[in-house]
RNA sequence: GCCGACGUAGCUCAAUCGGCAGAGCAACCGCCUUGUAAGUGGUAGGUUACGGGUUCGAUUCCCGUCGUCGGCUCCA
């Protein structure tokens, strides 16, 4: 996880170059739209953007226009100029400008970036001017447009955005662009793109028959096949046992949970307008569960009074909630309604945090590294500015030591983060890179000081007293779902041997040798491979083809050959084609693969 | 929820100016009995997402609803 030394981003030509790509983009657009307000137009990832308050909604020509534009004023070789301006004349400048105006009042008012976030140092107000454009702009830029390639530059799409990403703010039409030193680069980012979009689980979960949605059934309501059923089962079976055998222990609570309990637990509060509308039954009202914390407490409560010798004790559960997600925010399978989590509340005494985060470290990295995924950071989510946070900073900072702890006992590189901390505590959350070197949040560990005092939690100390536990509230792949989503992308649905809904196809070449093949399907079975027997009235040819493109890791080809000698012949996915071996010879291949992980 | 685009057969996509909705694949029924990525003939498949409006006539134009996609916001 050691971080390569490398230039930062901010210091690259590459983010100057998308910078200035952006004040060209933006001098194209009023050019097109001289009433049109403009805002911020900051270099992201792999392009950039620029926010816009136009009189009317771009169309897909009007990127063609200004796209155009922006060749022709990147060829006229005008140099950026940069001056430092006091805060009137900047407010001369833009006086017909409010974003810009509203800017400036932030950068004078002990200084605020772009993004709203406080600035440690007194800021100077600067402008940079190319051509007949000039924005409000800490810099930096390229000297001259001359240094854009003009044929490494692209639009790509619109969309609306808040301004400064408040949904009670007025709604800006953003641009994104992308912009790279050569075509060449280009190029190579739209490939990843288009590749991306071959590995669309969306699109692989259709073409491999896992899972589908229905309006009949509603939005972010997933219903599994049974190869879906069969993926979501080997993936739970597998962290289940592994939690087994680290010492975890499994829970069930259930689906509905008095309103009641979550008024207590604190999550009323934060959530409610998350959470699927109450059910009423005389005058008591219930709740679909969108989380397990306060179900988890609950039961440690009821089980009686606890000593300090039963701690640690560690709840897990694979729970289906359900979340009233916003239907814009719904894609696919990585935001659904109904989630089930691979969830976990450890109890504890404030001693133990330490052991407990490790314990929980070493499952993560192992099913991390099991699924492949080696390349991963943590963020140490702190909490932030505003209400949601409950208040106790005692609590607060107990809670931020132990995890600072415990990270740096554990030689845990983390980088932090104020303001993405749950409500009732900070988290350690694991950010797992894909193939594609997209991130995606999976893990998380979070130390809770606050819940098992609000729900009355206590156990019998050493001392005879009565004490608070700590709660570790912890996530391995986060929830099935998602999860199902990342791999299928991950795996580009090609899943590995012990992952593969269907291990094996058994081929006939004619249908004389379907008898036997049955025979060696049994066998396989009572091996414990998942294999299928492909008799439909097709050529060889053709249902080689099928398994190639269902991913199907092993193809059993039987013919006279290997009826004869009590033989499959294996190909595999990859179009190797090992050849004829004994029934036994393959599973020994088999379990090898399995064993693995390949 | 907000901004924008989109919604035609199970899937991928056609349909000129508003004039009888079409192809490939898949499915089904035959024939072929096959040696490592599509053998071949035929059949069937549609309230053009849903509801309303304009029109002699709507897949096409207008309005609304639902859903999907790209973002924003949110993510216990």
């Amino acid at each position: 996880m050691a971080e390569q030394q490398r230039t930062r981003y901010e210091d690259s030509d590459l983010y100057r170059i998308r910078h200035s790509a952006a004040h060209v983009m933006a001098q194209a657009v009023l050019e097109m739209f001289p009433e049109a307000k403009y805002t911020i137009g900051p270099p992201i990832e792999d392009g950039f953007y620029y926010d816009f308050d136009l009189p009317r909604p771009l169309t897909p020509e009007d990127l063609e226009k200004i796209e155009k534009r922006m060749r022709q004023i990147i060829a006229g070789n005008h140099r950026f100029e940069r001056k430092v301006v006091s805060a009137e004349e900047a407010r001369q400048i833009f006086k017909d400008q409010p974003y810009k105006l509203e800017l400036i009042e932030g950068l004078e008012k002990g200084g605020f970036d772009e993004y709203g976030n406080p600035l440690k140092e007194k800021v100077e107000i600067s402008i940079y001017q190319h051509d007949q454009f000039v924005d409000l702009c800490r810099g930096p830029h390229v000297e001259s447009t001359r240094q854009i390639n003009p044929a490494a530059v692209k639009l790509m799409n619109v969309a609306g955005a808040y301004w400064r990403g408040d949904e009670k703010n007025p709604m800006l039409q953003r641009i994104y662009g992308t912009a790279w030193r050569t075509p060449s680069e280009l190029e190579e980012y739209l490939w990843r793109l288009e590749e991306a979009k071959k590995r669309d689980h969306r699109k692989l979960g259709k073409e491999l028959g896992l899972f589908y949605f229905s309006e009949d059934v509603g939005p972010g309501l997933p219903l599994f096949t049974p190869k879906g059923e069969m993926l979501r089962h080997l993936m739970e079976n597998y962290v289940r046992e592994t939690q087994t055998r680290y010492g975890y222990e499994h829970v069930w609570t259930g689906h509905l949970v008095k309103e009641d309990l979550y008024r207590r637990s604190g999550h009323y509060d934060n959530y409610k307008d998350s959470m699927f509308p109450p059910m009423v039954d005389e005058n008591i009202v219930y709740r679909l569960k969108p989380m397990n914390c306060p179900s988890h407490m609950t039961l440690f409560k009821e089980m009686g009074r606890h000593s300090y010798r039963e701690l640690p004790l560690r709840f897990a559960e694979f729970a289906t909630l359900y979340r009233y997600e916003k239907t814009g925010e719904l894609t696919g399978l990585t935001r659904v309604r109904a989630l089930t989590q691979d969830d976990c509340h450890t109890f504890c005494t404030e001693e133990q945090i330490g052991e407990e985060f490790t314990l929980s470290l070493n499952l993560i990295r192992e099913v991390l590294g099991r699924y492949r995924f080696t390349d991963y950071k943590v963020r140490l989510s702190l909490r932030g500015e505003g209400g949601k946070y409950v208040e106790d900073d005692e609590k607060w900072s107990k809670a931020e030591a132990a995890l600072r702890k415990s990270l740096d006992e554990n030689g845990v590189d983390y980088f932090e983060a104020t303001g993405e901390a749950a409500f009732y505590g900070p988290k350690a959350d694991f950010l797992a890179r894909d193939v594609l070197g997209r991130e995606w949040q999976l893990s998380t560990i979070q130390v809770d000081f606050i819940q098992p005092a609000r729900l009355g939690l206590t156990y019998i100390g050493e001392d005879g007293q009565e004490h608070t536990p700590v709660v570790l509230h912890r996530a391995v792949t986060g929830t099935t779902e998602r999860f199902m989503g990342v791999i299928i992308e991950h795996f580009a649905g090609a899943f590995p041997v012990w992952l593969a809904p269907v291990q094996a196809v058994l081929i006939p070449i004619a249908d004389r040798h379907l008898p036997y093949l049955r025979e060696v399907a049994q066998k396989l079975r009572e091996a414990g491979l998942r294999v299928e027997v492909d008799d439909r009235g097709e050529r060889m040819n053709a249902k080689i083809r099928d398994a190639q493109r269902q991913k199907i890791p092993y193809m059993l080809v039987v013919g006279d050959q290997e009826m004869a000698n009590g033989q499959v012949a294996l190909r595999l996915r990859s179009g190797e084609n090992p050849g004829p071996m004994s029934i036994e010879a393959f599973l020994a291949r088999a379990r090898r693969d399995i064993e693995a992980g390949d």
